[in-house]
DNA sequence: CGTGTTTTTGACTTCAGTCAATTAAAGTGG
DNA sequence: CCACTTTAATTGACTGAAGTCAAAAACACG
């Protein structure tokens, strides 16, 4: 049934702020249509002009700048269920790429329609306002965990943001979930060398705050982690809890 | 005329986004009441619910977070004619604090009343909304800035920042401007520290790039200095200039 | 089973941090 | 306007966390 994918959209914004039955109805009926994508493939690149933001039904994308000296920097994760790129949109062009980091599930929505959608209902505008702003709160720790935190710090704040957020998506439960990026690409979400991650990795794994099989991150002790990175939740905003994400677990 | 203390807010985000007469007035009619701060004065801390938010009429603030080893991170700096906090009032409470780098006089306006200007007016959501996204594109840019440009680069970058930003709030033209900041709060915007801040600007000063005098900065060399920070202002997303600006000049 | 990533390890370098002292500037009150 | 105090900027010598380069091991996959 066509409706039910974008259900889960409908309901993350609902938790945001309140919608009625025909603000539902509305983002569910946004024209769509599903694609699928590989590991690394572009959604966007810098300079272009989007015609379509992405709601991702599974898998996840970064955000990622190239600065001067050849170096990349991670600016933002898009996880399973969040809107991509709607809020470039509102400006000209992007000036950031977006690329799969797993290969992703993704209904393409006609930002036509996206903006049609909110010049009738304010309260969807509302609503994504608040998960815009929400996702600025993260833009901002992030800024913290790289301008000011020590390696072991950064790694740990990571770890423990990508746990709860994953869970949040209701993706896994907290002490135990698959890290959708290699090493190289954690190093450009903190802003380190590839090699220093792997060594700061190993003194979290020696210390016991967490275990690694694959790319599965177990955390043996949450609260050393916690502190370890300085972490405290409160930054992500996330919203009540909603129905669909009990079904998803 | 108190009418014309709220004009530069309307007219700020006229330029965002298309508003009509009713809502350009809705706007400056807003409730408010003038206020000044001396250097230092906080606007919000961490964990404080705010009741109100603040127009800038003169002046800069700084948004900072503490991080656990006592580090201090400036993760948004708002200039004259920026709105501060009214997104933070979307969420339950503020988990950063914001700091006057300068004397500021601003109006402090009541949620309440913002809350029932979007509610009644979804123009004007808009136009706050396409505020907040232009405003997390920079946060984003001052992730990779921190994360992966060294410590000359960072530094142009933010000078070039500051420049246009100062010229487009009408305070200054680009080539020439008072910078808001010590030295030691500049290191905490860059992520560095105090000590190598002060080398690397004398470093500049000595490439011809910039001169200082007191706290004023001269860009001697635009080109230059915008090449050494990887400076590209499109992040900046500054909407077209409106008239007010013109007459600060 | 070979091929191309990704992860891991070691030796060495460097950029930025630390600590501590000095100089300059900005207030402040008499 | 000048002593006095405080804050900010500057400088030097030394340290250290993270980067670099390069190679080996492990893994993923057709």
């Amino acid at each position: 049934v066509p409706e039910l994918i974008l259900e889960p959209l409908a309901a993350r914004l609902a938790g945001r702020s309140p919608l009625d039955p025909g603000d539902r109805q509305a983002i569910v009926s946004l024209p769509h249509s599903v694609k699928f994508f590989r590991t690394g493939t572009y959604f966007i690149r810098q300079g272009q002009q989007p015609s379509h933001c992405w709601f991702l039904i599974q898998g996840s994308a970064c955000r990622h700048k190239i600065v001067v000296n050849g170096g990349r920097q991670i600016v933002g994760l898009h996880l399973t269920g969040s809107l991509v790129d709607f809020q470039a949109s509102l400006l000209r062009v992007a000036d950031e790429n977006v690329q799969a980091l797993t290969s992703v599930q993704a209904a393409a929505v006609p930002l036509g329609a996206v903006a049609s959608l909110i010049e009738q209902r304010p309260a969807v505008l509302r609503a994504l306002f608040e998960d815009a702003v929400a996702e600025a709160s993260i833009f901002r720790e992030w800024i913290a965990n790289v301008g000011r935190r020590d390696s072991r710090a950064r790694l740990a704040h990571l770890l423990c943001e990508l746990a709860v957020r994953q869970q949040a998506a209701g993706l896994s439960p907290t002490c135990l979930y698959q890290m959708p990026m290699t090493q190289e690409q954690i190093a450009d979400v903190v802003g380190l060398t590839p090699v220093h991650v792997n060594r700061t990795l190993r003194v979290l794994e020696s210390e016991g705050l967490i275990r690694r099989v694959r790319r599965q991150i177990e955390i043996l002790d949450w609260n050393a982690l916690q502190q370890a990175g300085d972490f405290q939740p409160s930054y992500l905003h996330l919203p009540e809890p909603q129905p669909y994400l009990q079904t998803a677990a």
